[in-house]
DNA sequence: CAGTGGTCTAGACCACACT
DNA sequence: GTGTGGTCTAGACCACTGC
């Protein structure tokens, strides 16, 4: 490939497939972001799916017609992002909530005490769940328009038979249709690894909005704490891979016994 | 250099400064590992302040004895953990709490609506700034042993007059010897930066610890509401360089009109 | 203009995993 | 052994900044 994208020499005739056209636009972009965009293109098109190993280096470099180098410097802002798993000696793989051994990646609650996988993993009861039109609030969020047809689940979280959390779930009805709460109960793992399979439906990041709230009737009942009991109040709004919103999560946490970790930095 | 850390050629007799000795443990660690963590040493040890620009890549390849692409590897790593900031036709500086156009860079807490900017900067008022002797949990926390000299301050942050945030911090003594509350009261901007300019500690990170409170008298007072009121509380420990930890931080946080923002992935 | 970081290439060799 | 990602080098050129 020429060293300059604006200047092709010998090496590479443009074809088909050639990501480097920078005449065109006034934005200039470098040659690993385009492949990124290339490579990101192939994820959302679900060419490769989560849990699959993807070409190596070398083949998209042969493909994309780039130097290795090249490749590598898209897969490496990719790997960052989480998208995808690099694995020396096996491969690069497309980031899954399966089988990835922190069991729930979103989830920031733990224990004040004690270790991670402490007291045994969550137990998961489904509450409710519902098809309906979507509220004006639940369909701005979600890029519907209101009274789109979206999916409404409840379901409480417990550890060792004490309820923790119970939250609220709402997904556009296009993507999920035929999303039963059968299906949700009888399921093993995390919900997002569910998602996946069964949905083609990767959710890649979230952003939480984060309040302290007092427990309401129905909340309290459902947690076993008295009503006016200080809660986590957690607003998720979870993007698959087009930064195209997918789910928003209202949840109440119980956090006597355990607490929300962050990181900054 | 050599291509092999563990095979030196002609080209780089191992002088003083040589950052590679391969065959002396059982552990291997890449070469701009190395230089990352002489740089690190050089941030330290103060050589470099914050704000400051370091040497150039070509001079610093120079100085290690490795080629230039490995010295921007190394700085790469430093620039995505927030300790360098690249900035490209002047140079690579270290980073710093002062000039980042983002005022509180550790601060989470939002408003529910409007801009970020919207009801200008916090209002902030130092209630007490005492030397005492450390409790055993703060002095667990900021690795010290109890009884150890420490300094406790507490402050109340308001925006528009309205008090949003009380908080609580405990430092080591020995570290910030001659912090006053007059200091402490004049200083406009962020603490973190005073911090860094008036006792060379720089903050790089921090973890949080989340729940949902009721708030006692004395809090519900300074903070403008009933005292059992719903507050989020949160426990920060913050750390210099070398995962030394050197704040410990209890604030609590009226989230009426704002919210803990978290961004997941 | 010179100096800085940013991109791209090409090739060599190492570390790791599987067969 | 073969194939994968991981490291290291050397050199060329681009883009941005400030003199």
């Amino acid at each position: 490939m020429a060293t300059s994208p604006q200047n092709p020499t010998d090496a590479a005739p443009a074809e088909a497939g050639a990501p480097v056209f920078e005449n065109t636009a006034p934005a200039f972009s470098p040659l690993y972001q385009q492949i990124k965009t290339l490579i990101l293109r192939s994820l959302q098109a679900g060419e490769w799916k989560p849990g699959d190993m993807i070409p190596s280096e070398f083949d998209l470099a042969a493909r994309f017609r780039v130097s290795q180098g090249t490749v590598r410097k898209a897969i490496d802002e990719l790997a960052t992002d989480n998208l995808l798993v690099r694995r020396q000696g096996k491969g690069t793989f497309v980031a899954t909530h399966a089988e990835q051994h922190i069991q729930y990646r979103f989830l920031r609650l733990l224990p004040d005490t004690g270790t991670l996988e402490d007291q045994g993993p969550a137990e998961r009861r489904i509450v409710e769940c519902r098809r309906l039109r979507a509220p004006a609030e639940v369909a701005r969020q979600l890029s519907l328009r209101t009274g789109d047809a979206v999916l409404q689940v409840k379901r409480v979280l417990a550890f060792a038979g004490i309820p923790a959390i119970v939250e609220e779930l709402w997904l556009p009805g296009g993507p999920f249709k035929g999303l039963t709460i059968e299906a949700l109960s009888e399921d093993k793992g995390p919900m997002y690894a569910l998602f996946e399979t069964q949905f083609g439906v990767r959710m890649v990041r979230a952003v939480e909005k984060i309040k302290a709230v007092s427990a309401d009737e129905d909340t309290a009942t459902l947690l076993g704490v008295a009503p006016g009991h200080p809660l986590l109040s957690v607003e998720r709004l979870a993007y698959t891979y087009n930064d195209e919103p997918m789910e928003l999560r209202r949840g109440y946490y119980r956090t006597d016994a355990r607490h929300y970790r962050n990181e900054l930095s």
